[in-house]
DNA sequence: CTCTATAATCTGTCTAACAGATTTTAAGCC
DNA sequence: GGCTTAAAATCTGTTAGACAGATTATAGAG
């Protein structure tokens, strides 16, 4: 879908209306139909929109009385959202430095011997996705968030997650960069991760901790060439 | 909205489909029409499910091709979604620790002074609403959101909204307890509030962080009666 | 076997109607 | 004037059907 849906457009108009007209929290929206009006589309593609802005927390429907502002969206998260143009490499990686080592060493701890398969697993699909002329960026994503699972609380993938599109670009282009490179850079990126592996099966926490944090940094380094 | 929407169920059932045929990243989704049978509900319905379930990475809608795996759930995510019922506390808070820690530190050394304005508004809010006998849960998110805000990176407030289900429980679980205890312990929650948001308009890093911690530790403490 | 055209299938959007919930308004009573 | 009650208006949630544009599958011709 490379075209944006009219739904999508309804959400980030939504939000501009939270934050042009300062509804605080509790505040109500226009209705639904209203809504269709003003933006020349049908209900049920505001409905759309508005199912997503409730899921995000952002606002909340009650059946009968109207939809209402949960929790303001930042202005920076409005400004990051709609633009991809913004470099985002920075912000992403500094959340993932705290985030991902912390995950990498409660995964070290607390693996069960099915999560260390699953992880073994991705770490296999990984290594064959580089070492082929595939694109690789879904493979080392699904390792990554496969090292967030193991940590056997879900609040680490949620969180990972949340950083989806970000994480996706940085790694499509962290792959791409290193395919452009000389072939040791592909097999550089490979032994990180699979440090990260090794430690983690090794049940040693600092290790994969370290490992993790060494990958994030030397993977935003790759980026700046 | 206190009853779940036909669309959260389609959402989840559309979520054990993936689990339970064991589909793949890139496999095939049946066609709305025929999810709208299978489900006994409108393709409308489906739709809205299928909305957020591609807003949430995990399939993606290719028009006139159908809808596809994008990123499977994990099993445990599935598990943590449909059920209010599990104790959820241990999973944010681990998070929390990592995530919220960091961003104080952040803040404290970044935050411009309007971001300061911003903070100590959202410290006012909350401390009105903690003296009142209205809810405060929300001006307890909104105060931690603007923290994360004053880092200057989106992708704290990013990660820190993924987790906006279980902490909005939290907060308004650890409020509610509060209330039902003697009156010092409100007056405890609004000052480890206060002595966060002083360190950071002190702009001290690790005092922020440390306070940051403590608070997260006792309001944690507190749920355990 | 390959290419082209057609048919079938699919998602994206619109319209209209109805059900159930909430809010507003109006009337009646004290 | 204030309070209560009922009716009307408004709202979200859902269903159903139609059509547009995109993709896939199939059939026929060379």
């Amino acid at each position: 879908m490379s075209q944006a849906r009219l739904s999508d457009h309804v959400y980030a108009q939504i939000v501009d209306i939270i934050k042009s007209d300062d509804l605080e929290v509790g505040a109500r929206l226009p209705a639904e139909a209203r809504l269709a009006e003003m933006f020349g589309v049908s209900r049920a593609i505001v409905r759309e929109a508005l199912m997503r802005l409730a899921s995000d927390g952002i606002t909340e429907a009650r059946r009968g009385a109207g939809s209402f502002v949960k929790s303001r969206p930042s202005d920076r998260l409005s400004m990051f959202m709609p633009s991809t143009e913004l470099p985002t490499t920075l912000g992403s990686y500094e959340v993932r430095f705290v985030l991902e080592t912390e995950a990498a060493r409660l995964a070290a701890t607390r693996r069960t011997v099915q999560e260390m398969a699953y992880v073994e697993e991705g770490m296999e699909m990984l290594r064959a996705a580089l070492l082929s002329s595939e694109p690789a960026h879904v493979e080392d994503m699904e390792l990554h968030r496969r090292i967030a699972e193991a940590t056997g609380n879900p609040a680490f993938l949620i969180a990972f997650d949340a950083l989806h599109g970000d994480v996706d670009k940085i790694m499509r282009a962290g792959v791409d960069i290193s395919r452009s490179r000389p072939p040791d850079v592909i097999a550089t990126m490979l032994r990180e991760h699979e440090q990260i592996v090794a430690a983690i099966r090794a049940q040693d926490p600092e290790g994969a901790a370290l490992a993790m944090r060494w990958h994030l940094w030397e993977g935003r380094r790759r980026l700046m060439p």
